[in-house]
DNA sequence: GCTGTGGGTGCACAGTCGTTCACCGAAGTC
DNA sequence: GACTTCGGTGAACGACTGTGCACCCACAGC
């Protein structure tokens, strides 16, 4: 029954990620005071230091946290399990399934999402950065696979880059407009399927597509 | 040389907006305060009420404000006038001249496109709900100029809005890269460069595109 | 079992916050 | 010229902010 000292401290740290995750739901990391975050979490404002030496510190590690979601959700698009069942195959089956896997996580980690969705733009210098790189990172992951996918043999790795810029940010704006509508079921499956038409017209213009020597 | 009292209380209004936007440069309304608004005005608090109720109501005429400044972009787009001259043509020319005047705009204008950026995710309810709203005007403009643009002729009304979704996607991240690394003007042109190539690449998925009946 | 480390407490501080109120004085009205 | 309107002032309030300090006490290592 008893805790080892490491086991509580990492409990309190829990608690003090999810609160912020909490506040973070309706508000920006840089609305968000020390205070607020203690309170919610029932400790004392100075034990807050104990963990972190500040809010954007805070920030720094949901970010951390936040893209292993990110990730997970990537790594399910690669093996490409999504709601349809994948035997679909084929470019349709891999838009089918992507998208559906997308509305999943987001369902899942919506705390996760929301929050890197509104740091992105709104949270601290440090904080903005962090979330840049790793979604740099993202985008050169997504470059790789769509050099593996038949049609892609001839593209420069500028254009893979580029593409995958391009199907990065309407997959992150498609998740923002989700979070948006959160509760309206009907509008969400809408989204969803103007989802999958942008990735068939860009994958449409993709296979297209001719690099530049 | 005497000013009117409706020609005072206006050129005070502006010095309101105009210092919010200033504060805004590197923060969010959400973090904004009234006293340092007024402070950077050179009011007193008690002044600030006289113009606006709250900071919201100040965010809600910043977004205003804002869109007159994206919407005279909108017309330059529509207009054709850009760097290159427009005498190129064809979707080519529509591609570069359009992305030109994106950046030219962007630069002039980038306390507008940074607070809407911004605030987009983080502000208030209201004033995302405002941006949101106004976004999707943009959206339904462009759709139905991508109607006029031959090879759209036996488009569905929800393919050109999910299309003209998607460039206005494009084109906000662009925005958002732009400002971004604002100062350094070698990764600003990759950027634009980027930014005609993922048009490019959605117009050649465009043109051989076939809405479903 | 004694000692020391460290998570958590309680108090205190100097600021800042939004908002109230009574008041001033110049521009506007009659 | 007398009167009103209204943008701006200054003091004050109660609440909240980050942070420093001394302290407590259960768990850890000896």
């Amino acid at each position: 029954m008893t805790e080892t000292r490491v086991e509580r401290k990492e409990r309190t740290r829990r608690a003090i990620l999810d609160a912020a995750l909490h506040l973070c739901e309706d508000s920006s990391l840089v609305a968000l005071s020390l205070r607020q975050v203690a309170k919610e979490v029932g400790i004392v404002p100075t034990a807050y230091y104990r963990h972190f030496e500040s809010i954007e510190a805070l920030g720094l590690a949901l970010v951390d946290e936040s893209f292993v979601s990110l990730r997970a959700m990537l790594r399910d698009v690669r093996r490409g399990d999504g709601a349809t069942g994948g035997a679909a195959g084929g470019y349709a089956g891999i838009v089918d399934s992507s998208v559906s896997i997308l509305v999943e996580h987001v369902h899942q980690q919506r705390q996760h999402f929301r929050f890197i969705a509104r740091e992105r733009a709104a949270g601290p210098l440090s904080v903005r950065e962090a979330i840049r790189h790793e979604i740099e990172l993202c985008e050169r992951e997504l470059a790789t696979d769509l050099a593996r996918l038949p049609g892609t043999e001839e593209w420069s790795g500028d254009d893979l880059r580029v593409l995958s810029n391009l199907i990065v940010t309407a997959m992150v704006a498609t998740a923002e407009s989700i979070l948006a509508v959160s509760g309206r079921p009907d509008v969400e499956k809408q989204l969803a399927e103007n989802a999958r038409t942008q990735l068939r017209m860009v994958l449409v213009g993709a296979l297209h597509w001719r690099s530049k020597p």
